[in-house]
DNA sequence: GTAAGGGTTCACGTCGGCGAGAAGGTCAAG
DNA sequence: CTTGACCTTCTCGCCGACGTGAACCCTTAC
């Protein structure tokens, strides 16, 4: 398939996945024409992708470890990929650092408004 | 007294200060050689300054109200400042946004932590 | 053959407070 | 006079997943 047909399908924008190959996450082939070609197996990696994605792996991190972090049904183990789950212990602390500075600003927000 | 010793006093970079010039929230005289020269009620503005940019504002927003939002003991009200309060209001509910999302990706990436 | 609706590759914009380096002027002290 | 601390303006960099034209090529339907 095409981008457009993919795009619609994994629910991203074709602009999305050019982006992705740009970071060397996806590789479709290419038409006589230049046009680049999915295969079908590529919805279920874009879905992968977008979900290491929305839980904060920047595209280098998904990268490394794309193809064997459990994403839906049928669990990959995380033994086969050494450090994601480091990783992902990382990225949860900077979360939650993230979300406590976020909660002080939000005190400090209060403090300005709480004028008489 | 000069951008250096302010800077001591109000406990930021003399780069800050600079930079709050170039955005017309401090506006410092200048010595004969072009240095700039504060005045000692500066180090409370820039207080002000700083209590409002860590609360969520922007320069341009801070530049608005500046002199009228409640910093320290001497409560100035809010009903001086026309606007001042939707403003904050508007900043509490995209930071309360900006929460939930960050919240939501903590869940993801549980998830994705959650392989076997 | 031609219009329409894809597709392609750049390449800059976003959001913004401030870090940082370059190149050089000012001034008090030894 | 000279060092050296401190100051000046200027300007790019950051953090990164995309949005958004611009200018042009491919394919298919009619």
């Amino acid at each position: 398939m095409r981008i457009g047909e993919l795009a619609r399908l994994a629910g991203v924008s074709a602009r999305a996945l050019r982006h992705y190959e740009d970071r060397g996450l996806l590789v479709p082939g290419r038409t006589g024409g230049g046009y680049r070609e999915y295969a079908d197996t590529d919805v279920a990696r874009v879905a992968q992708i977008t979900a290491m994605i929305s839980a904060g792996l920047n595209t280098a991190t998904v990268g490394r470890y794309l193809g064997c972090a459990r994403t839906g049904e049928h669990g990959t183990s995380l033994e086969l990929c050494p450090g994601l789950s480091a990783e992902l212990v990382a990225i949860g602390e900077r979360l939650e650092a993230r979300l406590a500075e976020l909660r002080d600003q939000q005190a400090r927000l209060r403090e300005l408004a709480s004028a008489d």
